[in-house]
DNA sequence: ACTGGCTCCTGAGGGC
DNA sequence: TGCCCTCAGGAGCCAG
């Protein structure tokens, strides 16, 4: 599913390929994603030139003089940058044709994505204006986590997963940098050292960016990772490896569902 | 202000 | 081989 690295990974693809490039015509073939997409896409669109390329959490964000696109890949959905004479594919809901003779197609079988336009700022849009800081800007660090957990009794899992909390922090890696920093994933956020926080705000850092350098290798044809976990799935160390041993001690790994999402940890290494 | 549960959807995988 | 059943999963939304 697209993480935080693979909707980076499809940000630079396509500010590479759409910047300054005009909007030659939009197709809806299916408007029934996450919330119908709505008519004023399709006519405010063309003729617009995209000005930036921008992610905030896992929105992309492509504005233009008139309003911004903001799309949300979901847990299936993909971008494809491709010749137009491309044949469709069955889920390729939502088609914009550039100037530069590219076409890009929203592709999502599960339909959880989005793709909404706005003529307003969309940082003040009701989807981005409460979410937290983006985990690789300077406004992230141990302090925020450990200054928002405090009297929180969830679990500290689904504290990470709030992205009120943090932006954009899903379930593999919540499990990945909880396992670096050695934390249990079931402890009460609010029940965790200054310290602590410090250790996993780095590690949340670190295996964000070491993922983002290997979707940038193996996405750089930019096809879309459509549904798979991406070539960072080879580096993880308890994501999807339950019952194998763990890398660090070797006690075998648990699985818990915690905050209703699949959680791998190693009980003896997370504390 | 928090928290946990529900919801959307389809393909994959298991059982028989 | 094929059919049926179950389930994952992002994150907004809502009730308690």
């Amino acid at each position: 599913m697209p993480e935080l690295p693979e909707v980076e990974t499809t940000r630079r693809g396509l500010d590479a390929r759409l910047l300054g490039q005009t909007v030659r015509a939009v197709k809806v073939r299916n408007p029934h994603l996450r919330w119908r997409v709505e008519d004023a896409m399709s006519r405010e669109l063309p003729g617009q030139r995209i000005v930036s390329v921008d992610r905030r959490a896992k929105y992309l964000l492509l504005r233009t003089d008139a309003g911004t696109l903001i799309l949300h890949l979901g847990m299936s959905g993909s971008l494809q940058v491709v010749p137009p004479s491309r044949p469709f594919h069955r889920h390729d809901h939502i088609v914009w044709d550039f100037s530069n003779d590219l076409s890009v197609r929203f592709r999502d079988h599960r339909r959880f994505g989005a793709a909404i336009w706005t003529r307003d700022d969309p940082f003040a849009h009701k989807l981005l204006s409460a979410l937290g800081p983006e985990p690789l800007s300077n406004a992230f660090d141990g302090g925020v986590l450990y200054e928002r957990s405090r009297g929180r009794r969830a679990t500290v899992k689904a504290f990470l997963m709030d992205g009120r909390v943090v932006a954009g922090i899903g379930n593999i890696y919540a499990n990945e940098a909880l396992f670096r920093a050695g934390i249990h994933p079931a402890r009460a956020a609010g029940r965790i050292a200054r310290g602590r926080y410090d250790r996993l705000a780095d590690h949340i850092r670190t295996v964000l960016r070491e993922s983002i350098d290997r979707g940038g290798t193996t996405l750089r044809d930019f096809v879309g990772s459509d549904g798979d976990p991406g070539h960072f799935i080879a580096h993880l160390d308890v994501y999807g490896r339950v019952g194998q041993p763990c890398r660090r001690c070797g006690e075998v790994l648990k699985l818990r569902v915690i905050a209703q999402r699949s959680t791998v940890y190693c009980r003896r290494c997370q504390r």
